[in-house]
RNA sequence: GCUCAAGUGGCGGAAUUGGUAGACGCGCUGGAUUCAAAAUCCAGUAACUUCGGUUGUGCGGGUUCGAUUCCCGCCUUGAGUACCA
C-alpha cells in the first residue's frame, strides 16, 4: 500500500495567486497540461515500420512494490528518459517502453497475511506506480506495456519452458539443438559417441540397448540431456514455514522470519543447464559495451579455472563396509579394521629401517629373487616387515626386544599362519651375518609355497585374485580438481566436503564418531556462515588413506568444511605449501608441509603464486617453472590412467522450482513419475485458485491446495484433481517458476506492438513477430541497478542464447551498451537520548529512586559523551538529579554510568526544516514514549538534528517520497535535481534543501522568455539590428557552447554537468538581457530532454502546434566559439601568478616577447633570469627560473 | 582475503588529451527591497596572511617546464564477491 508522506513545511508555501498565474512559472498546471497531451496524441508511441534509424532505450523491469516509489527509484528512469528524448530529437525511431515484473514474493506474503489475491494486491500497486511514473512525465510507450503474471504473456514464458525441455546441448556444433537430433543418434549409434553437456551419471548404451529401453527408461535417460530437467537439488528447508529459504533468509542458522531452524534437505527441482553456456556466456562479454566492475562480476561468477582432474586411489577399507569394493579391491589391500592406524606407523618405519631391514630389503627388491615382496605391509592388524603376497610367505626380522615377548610373537605367527600364512623369521644378527643363507631360505620357502592364483579354488576368497595395476579406475578414488597439477609432489593430505558422498564409505570404526560429530556440526551452518568464517579452521581425519599417483604414499583423507561439495568435485588435493588454506589446516592439524619450490621460505606462509616457481622435490619435475611442470604433470597423469587436462566452472546449474504461488506454473504433468509436456497449442497453463496461500500440512507446495489442477489428455484441460485415473488424467506440478523467469525474455515481447494497436499486434500468435525481432534486433541501452550483475543479467543472457540456437531470435546478446546508476541514499535526521541513572551506593539500603529522565540533548555533547568526556551540560544534569535525592536526604547514591546510556534515535526527516530544526512538538506526539523527553535546546529555542547518510529506507525514516517533490518544486525540478546530484553511475546523498537551486534555475529561465510588459511572453524575431550586433555575438557563443557541452554530455551520460552548463547559459543570456528567438528557441530543445513539461510549454508559445519530441536537435557550429584573443595564465615554476590578454594569432616568439616585457612579468622574477620560458599557444605561458 | 570504484571547501560536486584547482548549485555572511517575512536582486565565501604573498585535490615518493590527472608504495571509505581448489 502506498503511503503518502506528508511533507513538513516550516514557511508557507506557494501562493496560487489567479492573477499571477498568467506570467509566473506555474509548473503544476503546465505539466498537467503536457502530461495529458502526451496520453491523448500518443506521442512516444514506437512504430515498427519507419524510414528513422532505430534505437531501443530499456529501463531494468520493476517489481510493483506496496511502498510505491522513493526518490531513489526513478533516478535510472529519468537518465533513460533523457536519453531517449535526445535520440528522438536526433532522428531516431525510438522504442522506449516500459511493464511490470509483477510475479512476486510480496504480494504472496501479504496475501498469506490477508487472504487477499496477489492478483489484486498487485494490481492496486500497479496502479499506484502507474500515477506515480506519470506525474515525472517519463516518455514511455505505454501501448506495449507487459506484465509478467498476465496470462498472456507467461504463456510464452511456459512455452520458452517447453522448448528448454525439448533441447540438448550439442557439444560438436557448440550449441542447443532439439532433442530429436539426440533421438536420431541414440537410435543409430547409441550415446558413446555422443559429445553433450549432461549429467555425469550416464551409463553407455548402444543403438539396440535404446530400442530395447522400455519408454520410461528412454525418457530417464533424455531427462541428464534436456536443458532443464529435473534433480535432486540441495535447499535450506524451515519446516515451521514449510518453504525453502534463500541464504540470505537464514540468520545464525534460524529463518529471518520468524525464527525457526533451517535444515539442509534434498528435493527434486527443476533446473536449468545454464553450464552449457559458461564458455559462451564467458566469452560474450567481449562483445557488449557494458562497464568492467559488471563484467568482472559475472567473470567471477562463471570462474572457469584451468587445470587438471586427479584421480587419488584409496588405500584401504574398513572391512565390511567396503559394499560394491570387495570384488574390485586391490590384492594388496590386506589390512584390516585398524588399517589407518597401523598405515600411519607402518610409514614411519619404512621410512626409518633397522640396518638389518634395510640389507634385506636391498636384497628382496633387487632381481636376485624374482617374488615380489612388500615392506612393512598390513597384515590383519599386524605390520609384518616383509611378505610375497602371492605365495603367502611373511618374513619378519626380529631384534632384541623379541626375546623378551616371544610369546606374543607366537601368537601373532599362529594368527597368519590361520589367516594362510606362512611366517618365517630371522634375527638381526643372522640377517646382518650372513645375508646369502637368509636369502636361500626364503627362497627354498618360496619354492614350497603355491601361488594365490592357484589357491583360489581351494578356499573361500581371502583377497583378491588379481592384485590389479595401480591408476585404473576401479570406482572407488578420489577425482580432485586443481588448478596446480605442478605441486602435485607436495601433496600431505586430501581434504573431502563433509556432505561427499564417499565420507560415510570411508570413515573408518574409530574415527566414525569424531566425523559424525563434525558433520553434524556442519551441518547446522548455513552455506553463507560457513563461507564467511575465514578464522576459524575445523576438520576432522576420516581414518582412510589414499594413494599419491607417483610416490605411491599413503595420504591421510580429512574432511573439513573449507571444501564446498559444489564445487568442482567436492574433493581437494592439498598442498600446504603451496595454497594458504592447505596451510592453514596443515598447521591447525600438525600434518606435514612439505615444500617443493625451490629457494622459498614457508615457514610463515603458503607460496601461493605461480611466477618465479621452481620445482624441486618432484621428482621428474624439478627443476621446471610451473607451466612446463604443470603439463608434464598431466602428461604423466595421463600415462597413469590417473589424471587429464580439464576446465572448470564455478557456475552451477539453476534451480528453476520454487514454492510459491504467485508465479508462472509449468505446463507439466507426471505420468508414473515421469515429466510430461502439455502441447504448447494449449497454452496458457493459468494459475489455478487455492483457498490458502500456504503449503499444504503435508509439505507441499501452495498449488497443493488447488482443487481443480489435473490434466486431461483427451479433452486437454485442467479438470478437477478427483477425477486423477493415471490413465487419461494425471497430476500436475505443484512447484511455480522463480521470478527471473518472465523477466529473462521481456525485452523481446515490448518488440512486438500491444494488443490494442488496431489489428497490427502479433502477441496472440507469437512471442514477438519475426520482423519485430528482425528491425528492433537488441537493447541498444540498458539502465538499472548493479544489484542484478549476476541474476538477472546472467540468465536472460542464457536464455537469448538459446533462443538464438534453436533460431527463435537472431541476436546473441540482448543488451548492447548497459549502464548501472548509483544508489540514491537518504539523509537521516536524529536526535540524541541520554538518560541520567542513579544508584544506591549499599545495596542493601533499598531506597526508592524516582524513575530515570531521559534527555534529548546536542549533538556535541553525544559526540563527546560516547568518547567518555561528559561535558558541562552532562555534568549539570547528572548533579541536578544528585542534589535532587541529596536535598531530600538520600546521601548514599551515585551517578550509575551503566544505567545513563546515549542512544542516537532515528528521526522521520518530515518533522525536520531545512535548516535542520526539528518540530519538537510534533516529535513529541509522534511515538507515546517520547512525549516525557526533556529537549536541551539552542539559544533560539531550536534543537538542530544531527544527520547522517544511509541507505533509504522505511526504517530508518529517511525516504523522500516524489510525490511530495512534484507537489511543490514540480517535476521538472525533481528531474533536473536527481540528475544535478551527481554522476549517475555513483553513489550520492539526497538532500531536498538542494532543490531550491534547480528550481531557482526554472523560474530564471521562465523569466527569460518573459520580459515583456507584465512579465508577458516576449521575444523578438527580425534579424538582429545593427547596433546589437555585438550583444547577438555573445548570445551566440552561449548557445552554441551550450549545444557543444550538452551534446557531449548526454553521448558520455554526464547527466550533472549538462545541467550546470543550462544554468550557465541562462545566467549568461539573463545578464546578456537576450530576448531574441534564433537563441532562445533552439535552446528549449536542448533542454526539452532534461525538463520536457517546460520546454513542451515554452515551445507551444513560440507558435508551435506540434510537440517539441521530434524537433531536430541543434546543430553545433565552431565559427561562433572562435577567439581572437587568450586570456593567457603567466605561471613561474608551474604556479599562476596573472594573467594577461594576448591575441591568439601570434607566434611563441612574440607571445614570449610580450610577457617578458610586461611589468609584471618584472616584478616576480625580481631581478632574476629565467632559465626557459615555455609557450603552449592557446594555453599557457610558463616561467623557469 | 580477493576484485572493482572512490578520496578535492561546511555540503553535492566540476576541471573530457598533463596546462589558471574549486565551475554550477546548496549552505553561510553582508547589503538592497519590505512594517515584517517569503520571494527576488546585488556582493562575498578553500585556508593562512604582515594584504606583498604563502599553502592547498587522503599520505609518502617519482616522472615533468608544469600533476587532481601519469608511475610506485601506503592509508581510508564504499560496492561486489567469497574458504572456488
Amino acid at each position: 500500500m502506498c503511503i503518502t508522506q506528508l511533507i513538513w513545511r516550516s514557511s508557507p508555501v506557494f501562493e496560487k495567486d489567479p492573477k499571477a498565474s498568467k506570467m509566473n512559472y506555474d509548473f503544476n498546471n503546465i505539466e498537467q497540461k503536457w502530461q495529458d497531451y502526451w496520453a491523448k496524441n500518443q506521442t512516444f508511441k514506437a512504430s515498427n515500420h519507419s524510414d528513422k534509424p532505430k534505437y531501443y532505450v530499456l529501463d531494468m523491469f520493476p517489481y510493483p512494490s506496496g511502498a510505491g516509489l522513493h526518490v531513489g527509484h526513478p533516478l535510472g528512469y529519468i537518465a533513460s528518459d533523457i536519453y531517449a528524448r535526445y535520440k528522438r530529437h536526433k532522428g531516431f525511431n525510438v522504442l522506449h517502453p516500459q511493464g511490470y515484473d509483477s510475479f512476486g514474493l510480496p504480494a504472496e506474503q501479504y496475501a498469506i497475511q490477508t487472504g487477499q489475491h496477489p492478483a489484486i494486491t498487485t494490481e492496486t500497486n500497479i496502479k499506484t506506480y502507474r500515477r506515480q511514473l506519470d506525474q515525472i512525465g517519463f516518455s514511455f510507450d505505454w501501448s506495449r506495456e507487459v506484465r509478467t503474471s498476465d496470462p498472456n504473456y507467461y504463456k510464452w514464458t511456459q512455452w520458452i519452458f517447453i522448448e528448454l525441455f525439448e533441447s540438448w546441448y550439442n557439444l560438436e556444433t557448440d550449441k542447443a539443438e532439439s532433442v530429436d537430433t539426440l533421438i536420431t543418434k541414440f537410435t543409430s549409434e547409441g550415446n558413446a559417441d555422443v559429445k553433450a553437456v549432461c549429467d555425469d551419471d550416464i551409463a553407455t548404451f548402444s543403438s539396440e540397448e535404446w530400442q530395447q529401453f522400455s519408454s520410461e527408461k528412454q525418457q530417464e535417460i533424455l531427462l541428464k540431456y534436456r536443458l532443464t530437467y529435473l534433480a535432486e537439488t540441495e535447499v535450506n528447508w524451515c519446516p515451521a514455514l514449510g518453504t525453502v529459504l534463500a541464504n540470505d533468509e537464514i540468520v545464525n542458522g534460524v529463518s529471518e522470519r520468524g525464527g525457526h531452524p533451517v535444515v539442509r534437505k534434498k528435493m527434486t527441482q527443476w533446473s536449468m543447464r545454464i553450464s552449457a553456456y559458461a564458455e559462451r556466456l564467458l566469452q560474450g562479454l567481449e562483445t557488449i559495451d557494458w562497464t568492467e566492475s559488471l563484467k568482472e562480476s559475472q567473470k567471477n561468477w562463471i570462474g572457469k579455472s584451468v587445470g587438471s582432474e586427479v584421480k587419488f586411489p584409496i588405500l584401504s577399507f574398513p572391512q565390511g563396509e567396503a559394499k560394491a569394493g570387495s570384488d574390485n579391491r586391490p590384492g594388496y589391500m590386506t589390512g584390516g579394521n585398524n588399517s589407518h592406524l597401523l598405515l600411519e606407523r607402518a610409514k614411519e618405519m619404512r621410512a626409518n629401517p633397522t640396518q638389518a631391514e634395510a640389507a634385506l630389503w636391498e636384497c628382496l627388491r633387487s632381481k636376485k629373487i624374482e617374488a615380489k615382496f612388500r615392506q612393512q605391509h598390513l597384515i590383519g592388524d599386524f605390520i609384518v616387515d616383509f611378505v610375497c603376497l602371492d605365495k603367502g610367505l611373511i618374513i619378519e626380522v626380529d631384534g632384541k626386544i623379541h626375546e623378551n615377548q616371544i610369546e606374543e610373537d607366537q601368537k601373532r605367527t599362529e594368527r597368519l599362519e590361520n589367516d594362510f600364512y606362512k611366517v618365517v623369521r630371522f634375527s638381526n644378527e643372522e640377517v646382518l651375518g650372513n645375508t646369502d643363507a637368509v636369502l636361500k631360505t626364503i627362497i627354498a620357502e618360496l619354492e614350497q609355497l603355491e601361488s594365490v592364483k592357484d589357491k583360489k579354488h581351494e578356499s573361500e576368497q581371502h583377497w583378491s585374485e588379481q592384485v590389479l595395476p595401480l591408476g585404473k579406475d576401479l570406482g572407488w578414488d578420489i577425482a580432485v580438481f586443481t588448478t596446480r597439477p605442478d605441486t602435485i609432489f607436495g601433496v600431505s593430505f586430501m581434504t573431502l566436503a563433509p556432505e561427499h558422498d564417499l565420507v560415510s564409505q570411508i570413515v573408518t570404526e574409530g574415527q566414525k564418531a569424531e566425523v559424525d560429530a563434525y558433520i553434524k556440526s556442519t551441518a547446522k551452518r548455513s552455506e553463507r556462515e560457513r563461507m564467511a568464517d575465514v578464522k576459524s579452521i575445523s576438520g576432522a581425519f576420516t581414518g582412510a588413506y589414499a594413494e599419491h599417483p607417483f610416490t605411491k604414499e599413503p595420504i591421510p583423507i580429512w574432511i573439513g568444511d573449507y571444501v564446498l561439495a559444489g564445487y568442482g568435485t567436492g574433493a581437494v588435493m592439498s598442498v600446504p605449501c603451496g595454497d594458504q588454506r592447505d596451510y592453514d589446516f596443515a598447521k591447525h592439524f600438525g600434518i606435514p608441509i612439505p615444500n617443493i619450490f625451490d629457494k622459498v621460505d614457508i615457514s610463515e606462509a603458503a607460496y601461493s603464486s605461480k611466477d618465479n616457481v621452481v620445482i624441486t622435490n618432484s621428482d621428474f619435475l624439478n627443476g621446471m617453472n610451473y607451466k612446463k611442470a604443470a603439463k608434464r604433470a598431466i602428461f604423466e597423469l595421463e600415462k597413469l590412467g590417473q589424471g587429464t587436462g580439464k576446465t572448470n566452472y564455478r557456475l552451477r546449474d539453476a534451480v528453476f522450482s520454487r514454492q510459491r504461488y504467485w508465479g508462472e506454473p509449468f505446463p507439466v504433468y507426471y505420468v508414473n513419475g515421469m515429466p510430461q509436456m502439455i502441447d504448447p497449442k494449449h497454452l496458457p497453463i493459468r494459475l489455478p485458485e487455492v483457498e490458502k496461500y500456504l503449503p499444504t500440512e503435508e509439505g507441499e507446495p501452495p498449488l497443493g491446495r488447488a482443487d481443480v489442477w489435473a490434466w486431461c489428455t483427451e479433452t486437454n484441460q485442467v479438470v478437477s484433481n478427483d477425477q486423477v485415473n493415471d490413465t487419461t488424467i494425471f497430476s500436475l506440478e505443484l512447484n511455480t517458476m522463480p521470478g527471473w523467469a518472465g523477466s529473462s525474455w521481456y525485452f523481446f515481447r515490448y518488440m512486438e506492438p500491444g494488443l490494442s494497436a488496431d489489428g497490427e499486434s502479433k502477441r496472440e500468435e507469437t512471442f514477438a513477430s519475426e520482423e519485430a525481432l528482425s528491425y528492433w534486433e537488441n537493447v541498444d541501452l540498458y539502465i538499472g541497478g548493479s544489484e542484478h550483475a549476476t541474476g538477472h543479467l546472467l540468465y536472460s543472457r542464457f536464455w537469448v542464447k538459446f533462443l538464438k540456437d534453436r533460431e527463435f531470435v537472431s541476436i546473441e546478446e540482448p543488451f548492447k551498451k548497459l549502464i548501472n546508476q548509483g544508489m540514491i541514499l537518504g539523509t537521516s535526521a536524529f536526535v540524541y537520548g541520554f538518560s541520567v541513572g542513579i544508584k544506591n551506593i549499599n545495596p542493601k539500603l533499598e531506597v526508592p529512586l524516582n524513575k530515570i529522565q531521559r534527555y534529548i540533548i546536542p549533538r556535541e555533547s553525544y559526540l563527546k559523551g560516547i568518547e567518555g568526556n561528559y561535558d558541562e551540560l552532562i555534568l549539570s544534569l547528572v548533579e541536578k538529579h544528585l542534589s535532587h535525592y541529596k536535598d531530600a536526604g538520600n546521601v548514599n547514591i551515585e551517578w550509575d554510568l551503566e544505567l545513563s546510556p546515549f542512544v542516537p534515535i532515528h528521526v522521520d526527516v518530515t518533522m525536520v526544516n531545512s535548516s535542520n530544526e526539528l518540530d519538537i512538538d510534533k516529535f513529541k506526539s509522534w511515538q507515546e514514549n517520547f512525549k516525557t523527553l526533556q529537549f536541551v535546546t539552542n539559544e533560539n529555542g531550536k534543537y538542530i538534528v544531527g544527520r547522517e547518510v544511509e541507505k533509504m529506507s522505511k526504517s530508518k525514516y529517511n525516504v523522500v517520497n516524489p510525490d511530495a517533490i512534484c507537489e511543490q518544486y514540480g517535476a521538472d525540478s525533481l528531474r533536473l535535481y536527481e540528475m544535478f546530484l551527481g554522476p549517475l553511475e555513483q553513489a550520492k546523498p539526497w538532500n531536498t534543501a538542494g532543490i531550491t537551486g534547480v528550481h531557482g534555475f526554472l523560474k530564471k529561465l521562465w523569466k527569460l522568455y518573459h520580459q515583456g510588459e507584465n512579465a508577458s511572453f516576449s521575444v523578438i524575431s527580425s534579424p538582429p539590428l545593427e547596433g546589437l550586433e555585438e550583444v547577438s555575438a555573445e548570445a551566440f557563443k552561449t548557445l552554441h557552447k551550450t549545444i557543444k557541452k550538452v551534446e557531449e554530455d548526454i553521448e558520455n551520460f554526464s547527466f550533472n554537468t549538462s545541467v550546470s552548463t543550462f544554468m550557465i547559459a541562462v545566467n549568461e543570456l539573463t545578464a546578456q538581457k537576450c530576448n531574441h528567438k534564433d537563441i532562445l528557441e533552439p535552446l528549449l530543445i536542448l533542454l526539452s530532454p532534461y525538463a520536457p513539461h517546460i520546454a513542451e510549454e515554452l515551445w507551444n508559445k513560440f507558435g508551435h502546434a506540434e510537440s517539441i519530441s521530434t524537433a531536430p536537435f541543434p546543430k553545433f557550429e565552431e565559427q561562433y566559439l572562435v577567439e581572437s584573443s587568450k586570456n593567457y595564465p603567466i605561471s613561474f615554476n608551474g604556479k599562476t601568478r596573472f594573467t594577461l590578454e594576448i591575441p591568439l594569432s601570434l607566434t611563441k616568439e612574440e607571445v614570449e616577447k610580450i610577457v617578458m616585457a610586461h611589468e609584471k612579468t618584472q616584478a616576480q622574477l625580481d631581478g632574476r633570469v629565467p632559465k626557459k620560458v615555455i609557450v603552449v599557444p592557446g594555453k599557457i605561458v610558463n616561467i623557469v627560473g
